[in-house]
DNA sequence: GGATCAGTTTTGAATCGTTCACGATAAGGG
DNA sequence: CCCTTATCGTGAACGATTCAAAACTGATCC
């Protein structure tokens, strides 16, 4: 996929850099990872790249539009690559896991807020918040837990 | 008003200290306001709070759900007092401005996603994200331009 | 294939919003 | 009115992100 990552950056004039490549790529595996995530991820696989750069590649790839920063509340600012379709998020109270949830009332749902005072709406961002089924399986034997997906990822 | 923020806090078993009142009769005023603007408006009427003391009432009036806490994307965290009813908020890109969405689908609307993961749902946060009108309006003749309303108000 | 120039990365420090710790203070029951 | 304890204030600490300047390197031109 590191072709199509080179033609992706070439497309929206950005150099091929290795660091950029391996954020991408990173973030095919940690599709819903911040900073730190991705920075340990890349640590881990040789791609000794320093954090400020990799907050420095994501806030180029999210002006570019390859990349999504979304912020969780409570929590670091997340990137994932699905920009195409619009879907939204499921966040884990307890663990801070994401998980993408597709739309449900129709195509674009929550989209057409008539906004009273002349608001011109361009996106909307909607999160849901809950507990995930391994918090919730792991909740019924143990006092409240702490797992943080991106912290360990 | 008063009188029935000190009934609140007594139901909830928080001791009524002019602090928290403060900060409640300002949340009245200021409806979107953040820390730091609320301090800014306690510290022109009179009340001398410090500004980690609004970090710590907000906290524990937010813990004990008398006040709800949102952070819009690139901004600090808001607080409203407006938590029965279950609204959205349009969040302006250029000033920062929030203005209050009243759900349109319907009484809850975007609540009912299908998270396919075993998720159990507790709440959705909506948020739009666009230009208010007075953005708009100004915008048409200025460049890009900040007002950022919670640092004057 | 190599030189050049601007876009990138790096390093280190700075900023912002928020939280922590602890002594001082005051709310509210007795 | 006193005592206990929640709460407030002060100051420092913290995490996430951004800024600044120098070193580097990808892409283009020769």
């Amino acid at each position: 996929m590191t072709d199509r990552d080179a033609e992706q950056l070439r497309e929206r004039s950005l150099r091929v850099t290795q660091p950029r490549l391996a954020v991408l790529d990173a973030l095919d595996r940690l599709p819903h990872a911040d900073a730190h995530a991705l920075h340990a991820a890349l640590a881990d696989s040789g791609s000794d790249i320093s954090l400020q750069s990799v907050h420095n590649v994501l806030g180029d790839l999210a002006d570019a539009g390859l990349v999504r920063r979304f912020e969780p509340a409570r929590s670091a600012a997340r990137y994932e690559r699905r920009i195409d379709d619009n879907h939204h998020h499921a966040v884990c109270e307890r663990c801070g896991k994401v998980e993408d949830v597709d739309c449900v009332v129709g195509a674009a749902p929550c989209l057409h807020a008539d906004a009273p005072t002349g608001f011109t709406i361009q996106a909307a961002e909607v999160t849901f918040v809950g507990i995930c089924a391994d918090c919730a399986a792991g909740a019924e034997r143990l006092g409240g837990q702490r797992d943080e997906q991106p912290a360990t990822a």
